[in-house]
DNA sequence: CTATTACTTGGAGTAAACTCCAGGTCAAGG
DNA sequence: CCTTGACCTGGAGTTTACTCCAAGTAATAG
């Protein structure tokens, strides 16, 4: 877990915190995924904890497969308020269910995986002139 | 699993049974991801089986997130022969670990998923004029 | 003989998500 | 007063992975 600092900080500094760059926070903002952030006297943005866990949020929703116009449109719907909590829960369930399948899969890519470790091993230790048919060859 | 016919198959044969389309057959055999696929007298290309497995175990890489310079890379190995093999189980060693550290990214995020659903559910049934920091709030 | 269908090619266009840059502003340090 | 550094803007360029298209060929059906 990352320490956020309980004050306003520079585009720096939030960049550091949620691993983006300063050009992706300001192309963010542009397609009007994250919320004009708010201005200091000279112009320079400023962010606040909330904001930068908000966006460690969406960077977690990122992670797991969500596109940047899918992240805004459940952006939009928090900014919205209470009346689209059933809707944003029903989004949230959906990633849930898809993370499930994701895990799956990516458990049956390993199974495969292992298979062609093992026919790497045999081939290794039993050398032939042609392996054909082990690295491009199916399990199932 | 999906029935693989034991016999020489068209691109359109091939693109289903591989899921990809016709298109995207020419397009990774230009890029030099796929062999050049031999043809028949008329021109048309044809597919073995062999070959649609192979695309489909590619396909596999590409989907626990491999890019097509490293699956063409990977290939390129395998067209080398036999002294390759240890660098391909490196590589498919690799990926396998990779994929163990995706599974435990995404179980991760799907805490914070839990995590989330719990408070709507709590919004839900204790309404409040405000639900800032439910959406955007992180977990940890 | 013509139409249809299944392919072929090379090249251009697209979508997503950045990434970079030129030129400008502003506050602080020497 | 001048420079430096951190930021600003708008716009253009990049990468990855396709996706589409126009024009052409080849075999088959009517």
């Amino acid at each position: 877990m990352i320490e956020i600092p309980d004050k306003p900080m520079t585009i720096r500094e939030a960049a550091e915190l949620t691993g983006l760059t300063e050009d992706t926070l300001r192309y963010y903002e542009r397609i009007d995924l994250l919320p004009p952030a708010e201005r200091r006297p000279n112009g320079h943005r400023f962010y606040t904890a909330e904001q930068v866990q908000s966006i460690v949020f969406l960077m977690k929703l990122k992670s797991i497969g969500m596109t940047l116009a899918q992240m805004q449109q459940f952006r939009k719907l928090s900014d919205e308020g209470e009346s689209t909590l059933s809707e944003r829960k029903a989004i949230i369930e959906a990633c849930y269910r898809q993370v499930n399948e994701e895990i799956e899969h990516l458990r049956s890519v390993q199974k495969v995986l292992e298979y062609k470790l093992g026919r790497y091993d045999e081939l290794l230790s039993n050398p032939s002139p042609d392996d054909k048919g082990c690295d491009l060859s199916t399990y199932e």
